[in-house]
RNA sequence: GGAGGGAUGGCUGAGCGGUUGAAAGCGCCUGACUCGAAAUCAGGUAGAAGGGCAACCUUCUCGUGGGUUCAAAUCCCACUCCCUCCGCCA
């Protein structure tokens, strides 16, 4: 959430920045009326409690001295009951201002371009070649099912629509990537690995801005209240929920690999084949816990370990910025590098790398402590590195040959023992 | 699932109805001593909200939410979580 202070401050630079996100700026308007009444109150309940703590002493005094104090008793009592009406207000007060904050997203970052909506980010980057081939290049789909690597029917068969099975080799490499990548993490960028739940309960989604607005988009478990898990990012960051961490442990550098839960709510009839737009997909997550001067700084490394992966397995890409317009609720800035897709001749998103700044650390209550004593919020930041399923795809796509077998990039050669998955 | 025990500041841990937001120890910060460090000594050290230009003042918080009382960390109720034992179980 925003910081209060700056919505009370500055309202027009807020409405300015939710209006580019497409966000209605009257919720400034509503956040600051309710502000106003709940100020008022809690001056006014403040002074009562005030009074009554004063008199309360003085009973405990009177009746230490053996005298009597039933008068005044009664006039205490009676402060009391009209403190229990106006905190009763209050509590209404608050659940308001708490829920209009939860609702006002994230201020776009002064660098992001305006924008409606996708269709004007801006390529920033394009690197690598794309693939050519000398023949009609193959869908990732038709590929995976001549190899009998990806079995789509009986993935609906089993869940629905949207779902799919991975079988022998196809399985393996999924299997190998996820290795991989994290192994990449790990040994060459420096993070240290996570291994989350799966199952996560409803303060942790609203600390990282899944909820409340988003409810619809993620699996619930009713009985249990808990929802799926949509992206290691929830349960990664909520690690720290509440914490005071030190100035010394920062940068926290997390990758995680978790499967990840969508709903896909509104994307009926979008990438309706092929694995590039499912209800489940395995993902390996790379979580930033910063200090706030750092934050932009440690977003371009975080990009580049994005990019670091692509690089290894040969892919060609491009680097995309979101306009304000497609930027989401929580995030100041994101990017998404895209990796080639052959059959389709286009670019797909296969990664996305955001900086939260503190809007993440206020939900969450996520700060540090800096050497001089002060007390601050983190700056949170994450990016996918990368979604496995939709590497998968790029693999096969682009490292297909015309018999239609699929080379096995190199570094991954040793986790599959093999260098090639060919027909049978 | 059954029975019992517990939840207090960055940590350990006292307090069990009246200046207790909280003893003590550890940790951390500042100062003294030292060439420097260690040890020692002195002092400081929770978070949030509201008000004030500020110094500062006020309120709230001892797992969470209710209740009793003039007054609750302390008594009562519910819930959550943790621990021990029993049962079940991948």
């Amino acid at each position: 959430m925003l910081d209060p202070n700056l919505i009370r401050e500055m309202p027009d630079v807020v409405k300015d920045g939710i209006t580019k996100k497409g966000t209605d700026p009257s919720i400034v308007d509503d956040f600051l009326e309710v502000d106003r009444k709940r100020r008022d109150l809690i001056k006014k309940i403040d002074e009562m409690r005030h009074k009554r703590r004063t008199l309360s002493e003085e009973i405990g005094s009177i009746i230490a001295r053996g005298g009597d104090a039933e008068g005044i008793k009664e006039s205490v009592r009676e402060t009391g009951t009209q403190i229990n009406e106006l905190e009763s207000e209050l509590r209404n007060i608050e659940s308001v201002y708490q829920d209009l904050l939860l609702r006002i997203p994230n201020l776009p970052y002064s660098a992001v371009p305006y924008g409606k909506d996708e269709s004007e980010n801006v390529v920033i980057r394009q690197e690598g070649e794309k693939k050519e081939f000398p023949f009609t290049p193959r869908s990732h789909w038709e590929i995976g099912e001549a190899l009998d690597i990806i079995d789509f029917k009986r993935g609906v068969k089993i869940s629905g629509a949207r779902f799919y099975v991975l079988k022998g080799l196809g399985a393996k490499l999924e299997r190998a990537l996820i290795s991989w990548m994290i192994e990449l993490h790990i040994q060459k960028h420096g993070y240290t690995e996570i291994f989350p739940p799966f199952l996560i309960n409803r303060a942790s989604m609203t600390g990282t801005g899944q909820l409340p607005k988003f409810e619809e988009d993620m699996y619930h478990i009713e009985v249990d209240d808990l929802f799926l898990n949509p992206t290691a990012e929830v349960p990664v960051t909520n690690l720290y929920r509440d914490e005071i961490l030190s100035e010394e442990e920062l940068p926290i550098k997390y990758v995680a690999y978790t499967a990840c839960f969508r709903r896909e709510a509104g994307a009926a009839g979008k990438d309706t084949r092929g694995i590039i737009r499912v209800h489940q997909f395995n993902k390996v997550e790379m979580v930033r816990f910063v200090k706030a001067e750092d934050s932009y700084k440690e977003l371009d490394e975080l990009i580049d370990n994005a990019e670091d992966v692509l690089r290894e397995l040969g892919l060609s890409y491009q680097i995309k910025m979101m306009c304000t317009g497609d930027l989401g609720f929580a995030a100041a800035v994101k990017y998404d590098p895209e990796v080639y897709m052959p059959y389709q001749d286009k670019y797909v998103e296969i990664s996305s790398c955001s900086n939260f700044e503190d809007f993440q650390a206020r939900r969450a209550n996520i700060r540090y402590r800096t050497k001089d004593g002060k007390i601050r919020f983190v700056h949170t930041l994450n990016g996918s590195g990368l979604a496995v399923g939709r590497t998968m795809a790029a693999i096969l796509e682009n490292y297909q040959t015309e018999d239609g077998s699929v080379i096995i990039p190199e570094v991954l050669q040793k986790y599959m023992g093999i260098d090639k998955i060919s027909r049978k």
